[in-house]
DNA sequence: TTGTTTTCTGCGTTTTTTTGCAGAAATTGA
DNA sequence: TCAATTTCTGCAAAAAAACGCAGAAAACAA
């Protein structure tokens, strides 16, 4: 087989599997794992793969770890945006911490006038930044991991306000295992929530769904609504939507 | 799997739920705990990560507040330094905000295990980072601007606490006019701090010296302790010395 | 076609990288 | 404090890469 024939051959297997194998190549064309070593660094001085230890990657993949950061962001740009329309003017929202929650802060309209309470130092800190929602802290025993403030205190704090929304950033949703967790922290915080709050909405990027972690927080039917960055008819979503669960 | 390829996806599952275990990656990957300390350590490296004892945390959640650039960061270090001396283990300590509090949180000894109570966000995010400390935070309505924690539920908590000192970073200090700030919540919150503490504790760089603002806390001789970045013997302390305050 | 030159390929050897392991050191949590 | 984990360190084996070289193949010119 000719160089060129080897390449173009090469190339295909790396864009459609997105990676290779020296070795595996070397069985496949039948030649030398020097040959296929060679043949890899001169496509990767040409821009067309990366090239590294045992084989070589698409393009693709550098890059996706970098643009992946800003996708995911985008998504949670999407899922704030639908969050949003749920709180209106006079609301008193419960809210977790972490980013798609920090994302949420940042597109509440500007004219906005709500109470916002949470456990969150760095989700109190982008409230904080609104001009005319009210933020409430809830003070106890700082963890450190989670940077939330945990303990009885806090959770019969939480348990004396009425709250309108609870908005959760969640970590791992799944329709039989519920919600999960891996921070005992966390877990407990997350489960007074829900328990005093009107609605319960669960905020996550459909990655996340069909996951589980460790410890459970609830399950699936405690869930008022679900918004991810998918529409609400993504076939993904069916299974949340059967067992009662309102898909924004 | 390449070395790389684990390399993504330990940084995918890292963004995607905050905290990853090295014993579990070990077990999803396959391959021995230790080459997931070296990639963990590999990606810390890069920045991509923040390794943690083990396993490996997400960055994305944990940069921010700290380090901006400080006005006169050494003469706080000073201070710092010597308002460590006054804290033993087993004490509970009140504390304000500001950037020569945040100093004296990063000077503090590893194996210091005492309690500090602040209704200062910042104040907390610095003391978070020591392994030893107890953090305790005062909830209540959050002040915009000086990003702690005010109102009735704040003042009534503090004061329900016996500490044995009390760290002011303050605003401005006279010898005639006392102790003065123009922020209204912080002087509630001082004030209140002041009326329970053992031990009343002043921090000031020597340029807030002898300036008043609007609002006063209290009068100088209701302090216990002033520190500055002088020498005790500075001819600028003798008027406080004169009313009883002990120099550092 | 033939001879010369250039490029390519495979092989043996050396070097580097990667990985797992065992034991010591450290960190953590009770 | 102690016990259990986790990490670190040096080391050794395996895999992969780099290097030089010689023969094969291709390209080119006459």
């Amino acid at each position: 087989m000719l160089k060129e024939e080897r390449h173009a051959y090469i190339l295909h297997q790396v864009n459609l599997h997105n990676k290779v194998l020296s070795s595996h190549l070397s069985e496949q064309i039948q030649v030398s794992e020097d040959t296929i070593r060679r043949d890899l660094a001169e496509l990767a001085q040409e821009g067309k793969i990366i090239k590294v230890h045992g084989g070589a990657l698409s393009n693709s993949f550098h890059q996706g770890i970098t643009s992946q950061d800003v996708y995911a962001v985008k998504d949670k740009k999407t899922i704030a945006l639908k969050a949003v329309e749920l709180i209106h003017d006079g609301m008193f929202v419960l809210t977790t911490g972490g980013t798609t929650i920090a994302e949420l802060a940042r597109v509440l309209p500007r004219d906005l006038q709500a109470t916002f309470i949470t456990v969150s130092l760095p989700a109190a800190f982008e409230y904080a930044n609104h001009p005319n929602i009210e933020v409430i802290v809830i003070g106890d025993k700082l963890s450190k991991g989670s940077k939330i403030t945990v303990g009885g205190e806090a959770i019969s704090k939480i348990k004396m306000i009425k709250a309108d929304l609870c908005f959760l950033g969640n970590n791992a949703i799944d329709v039989e295992d519920g919600l999960t967790d891996n921070d005992w922290d966390v877990v407990q915080v997350k489960r007074a929530m829900i328990s005093t709050a009107k609605k319960v909405v669960v905020l996550t990027i459909s990655e996340k769904m069909n996951t589980s972690e460790q410890l459970k927080i609830c399950d699936v039917d405690e869930i008022d609504i679900l918004i991810t960055e998918l529409p609400p008819d993504a076939k993904k979503l069916q299974p949340y939507k059967k067992k009662g669960i309102q898909i924004l």
